[in-house]
DNA sequence: AAAAAATTCAACCGCTTTCTT
DNA sequence: GAAGAAAGCGGTTGAATTTTT
């Protein structure tokens, strides 16, 4: 159907798009109603047989960034907020370029999206420093990495089956602080994140009076270990208890923990 | 007003990771 | 478990736009 759309608006003398190529650069808009139309028709994924199905003269990967970057509804338009280049900042100090998993923390916003943003503000004002804690950072995540894979080892070596797992398995220690608490008006995620953020800083100050940066470097790296112990996770909404005074962090997301 | 320089950002590329068969 | 396909990621490019000279 859709591709019937197509063929009338482009004429009929396209129909071999093997021997005539991918089409690149910029999207017509007649390209970007044909996406949509087979995103609403099959859903997202699968990218690669929009061509065959729609006649679009696009490979899957483009189709994909396209839909993306640029024609997802639940997109954010418009400028970045200084809330949300607060965020961006806060997430690069710690993370480096990880801009997918910055992009988590800011709804409607994409990897690309937030790459350029820092890159076009403040790539120039951070590149000397940056250099030098880029480096430790790459050191950092390897030295994770081997932790991490000593664990799994580890958790092997116990023959721990996780199948039979149906509840979360118990933090590591040092860990257990990560009780994830929201107010209970704090619906939209965009609060839950400027919560979440507020807190974090506040949570340093709490634990001490003159926060240290590696105390704080190790918060991030728990939190880093943890994303990758879970799987993924998810600003979510609960309950804030006041009278527990529980430093708030991030919610583990309501799925099966992932091993590997 | 025009040319040059700077900035922005959509899109591409190559590589890695994850999924499927 | 292996191989191929698909998806995801980060770096880079280059055209369009804006700002400066």
């Amino acid at each position: 159907m859709v591709c019937e759309i197509f063929s009338e608006q482009m004429g009929s003398n396209w129909g071999f798009i093997e021997e005539v190529g991918w089409r690149k650069g910029p999207w017509t808009s007649d390209e970007d109603r044909l996406l949509i139309e087979y995103v609403k028709l099959h859903g997202e994924g699968r990218w690669n047989s929009v061509a065959r199905l729609t006649g679009l003269r696009r490979n899957g990967k483009s189709c994909r960034l396209r839909w993306v970057n640029y024609l997802r509804p639940d997109l954010k338009r418009g400028q970045i907020t200084p809330h949300e280049e607060r965020i961006i900042l806060e997430l690069h100090s710690r993370w480096g370029n990880r801009w997918s998993t910055i992009a988590r923390s800011l709804p409607g916003r994409t990897d690309n999206e937030i790459k350029n943003y820092w890159r076009t503000h403040f790539k120039k004002k951070t590149k000397n420093s940056s250099d030098n804690s880029e480096k430790s950072r790459a050191r950092l995540w390897k030295k994770q990495q081997f932790q991490q894979q000593q664990q799994q080892q580890q958790q092997i070596n116990n023959q721990i089956d996780i199948k039979n797992v149906m509840s979360l398995p118990t933090m590591p220690q040092g860990k257990q602080e990560m009780t994830i608490l929201y107010p209970n008006n704090m619906i939209d995620q965009q609060d839950q994140a400027d919560f979440f953020y507020s807190s974090l800083n506040n949570s340093t100050s709490i634990s001490q009076s003159e926060p240290s940066s590696s105390n704080e470097d190790i918060m991030w790296d728990d939190l880093w270990n943890l994303d990758d112990f879970y799987g993924h996770f998810m600003i979510n909404t609960t309950t804030y208890n006041n009278k527990t005074n529980t430093i708030p962090c991030l919610q583990q997301m309501a799925t099966t923990p992932t091993f590997y």
